[in-house]
DNA sequence: GGGATACTTGACCAAGTGGTCAAGATTTGG
DNA sequence: CCAAATCTTGACCACTTGGTCAAGTATCCC
């Protein structure tokens, strides 16, 4: 199971790099081999959780001696820290379109439909950060109750005013709104086995995450008055 | 191997004590002592999953010492699976509001009330099985492509029923609204420190948990057009 | 070229891990 | 009462864990 790690650009992209022309190969490699070992310690910590996850693990998925992994990260803990980090930036990035212009039907679809998709295409990503909720979050609640509250409080007021100009029903709370929407759609990453066995399949299609996404679409605009 | 596995019908233990009266207080003694390290271990599990949990930290919980455990159970991985084995059992215990005779709106109303009431009385037993989900669920799959499915399988039909008589929408695939009201009331145990984190509480108060459940029903019901 | 710097890696270590064991304590049934 | 069965527990073991280290190799810049 080694090869192949070539493609993943899947976490994070390239920060910043902008002064990165002078430095030659060397700075292009480190990057290179931070992002291969990012990418095995993502899987293998989305697969085990942070204790259970072994240093061992990371590099066989790597194809690194162990010891080369602690040359670019000096802890297990300091490796993890990054993939949480990565992991973050792209799970709260995909919440803007919650506005006050938009249209309350199109911004909840394509919310859904992000996030559906994000399920289908980034599980580790998500099971990552399932991992470490379901563990109480040690390196993440203080940007739970930060700069996630201040999301959604924004997103509370974008609610308050779609409902003040009749676009909404009035009595939808839009966190308690939020928590079903993260919950039923990354339940299709975090919970797949369930769903898949469930459906009699050995694995999700295509089809399935669609039917999933156009479901839970007809429920939450239906049940938010939208149609 | 004085371990004794003939009491243990396979899955799980006698609840009723009634014949108790007749065996001496050995066998009491016995049971007690089993509940008392399986209440340990659901809640370390819980908190860990099966790898990162210690027989260690069971036998501290349990407040006895380890090899006492190992006397009980042999090893971890039985420990582990009778611990999986309960949950199982309460979790697949609160489906039976679905039934043809039976008002949609009702029905519904009921299972989110029950889903939201056990995640808030018994988070650790959601944990447990979250846990085991996450990690692609070794010891569920079964069970899960079996008698999950086929109680699922019914319930859809309850939906058919209900749709040709008119008394829901026919386009909600029961399917899907069980992954979504699994999701979003589980979610609430599972990854309660998220929701409190946004909510900007400590801990979530018996009202927030109502709140949930009114929040979700009130979707549920109005997306299944019954409102 | 050559000295400095950056990277690689097999060998190693102290601290745990699940699990065993044997010697003792307690309870049982007769 | 006592011998057999059951339970308790500290000491112990083989193995894995995260992390270190020193001896090497590749690359850099002058």
């Amino acid at each position: 199971m080694r090869g192949s790690d070539a493609d993943n650009t899947i976490i994070l992209a390239d920060r910043n790099d902008g002064a990165g022309t002078v430095r030659p190969a060397r700075v292009r490699s480190r990057a290179a081999m931070e992002q291969r070992i990012l990418a095995a310690a993502a899987a293998v910590f989305s697969e085990a959780g942070f204790d259970a996850a072994t240093t061992a693990a990371i590099a066989e998925r790597a194809a690194l001696p162990k010891a080369n992994i602690h040359y670019y990260f000096r802890t297990k803990e300091l490796l993890y820290q990054k993939v949480v980090a990565d992991v973050l930036e792209s799970w709260i990035e995909r919440m803007d379109f919650f506005t006050p212009e938009a249209d309350p039907a199109t911004a909840l679809r394509s919310y859904i439909h992000a996030k559906v998709t994000s399920a289908r295409c980034y599980p580790i990503e998500s099971r990552v950060f399932a991992n470490e909720m379901l563990h109480g979050a040690p390196y993440l609640r203080r940007f739970l109750g930060r700069k996630l509250r201040d999301r959604v409080d924004e997103i509370d007021a974008v609610f308050a005013a779609w409902a003040k100009d009749g676009k909404i029903a009035a009595d939808v709370d839009a966190h308690f709104l939020m928590f079903t929407l993260w919950a039923a759609t990354q339940t299709y990453a975090d919970f797949g086995v369930q769903v898949s066995a469930v459906l009699g399949k050995d694995k999700l299609a295509d089809a399935d995450y669609e039917r999933a996404a156009q479901q839970l679409t007809a429920l939450v605009l239906r049940g938010c008055g939208l149609r």
